[in-house]
DNA sequence: CGAATGACCAAGC
DNA sequence: GGCTTGGCCATTC
C-alpha cells in the first residue's frame, strides 16, 4: 500500500530527489548511499514508484546514466536541459548531482 | 514467516 | 561494455 507517506523511508528518497536541481541526476547508489544505505538502490526505487508529483523521479538514472523508466524519462529530461548521448545514455560525469549538507 | 519481484549496485570474467 | 552471481531493502501473495 502507498500508506508509507509520512515517516517512512521513502520520505527520506523524496526529500533528496526534491532537492535535485533541473538540469541534473542522481543514481540510485547515490541516494541509497546518502542515506548512509539505510537503503538499498533497490528500495529507492520503490520510493520512486509511489513517489508523488512534488518529486522529480525522472531526474533519478541507474549508475550506468541509463534510463529505466523509458523514453517518458529522457523526454521529461529534455525538457530540462540534461539530454542523453549519442548511446542514449546520461552524461552522469556532466550531470551528476552532488548533494551537500552545508554549503 | 517464506518465496518471488523490482525504476539497483558491486565484483568477476 | 555485456553477462552472470551475490547482496541489499521494501512490497506483495
Amino acid at each position: 500500500m502507498v500508506s508509507s507517506r509520512g515517516t517512512g523511508p521513502f520520505a527520506r528518497v523524496h526529500h533528496i530527489v526534491r532537492s535535485i536541481p533541473a538540469g541534473r541526476v542522481m543514481t540510485y547508489g547515490q541516494i541509497s548511499e546518502i542515506l548512509d544505505r539505510r537503503i538499498s538502490a533497490a528500495a529507492v526505487g520503490w520510493a520512486l514508484r509511489q513517489c508523488p508529483d512534488d518529486v522529480p523521479w525522472h531526474r533519478v538514472v541507474a549508475s550506468t546514466g541509463r534510463c529505466s523508466v523509458g523514453e517518458r524519462q529522457l523526454a521529461r529530461l529534455a525538457r530540462e536541459g540534461v539530454h542523453p548521448r549519442k548511446n542514449g545514455c546520461i552524461d552522469l560525469d556532466a550531470h551528476r548531482h552532488h548533494p551537500r549538507s552545508e554549503g
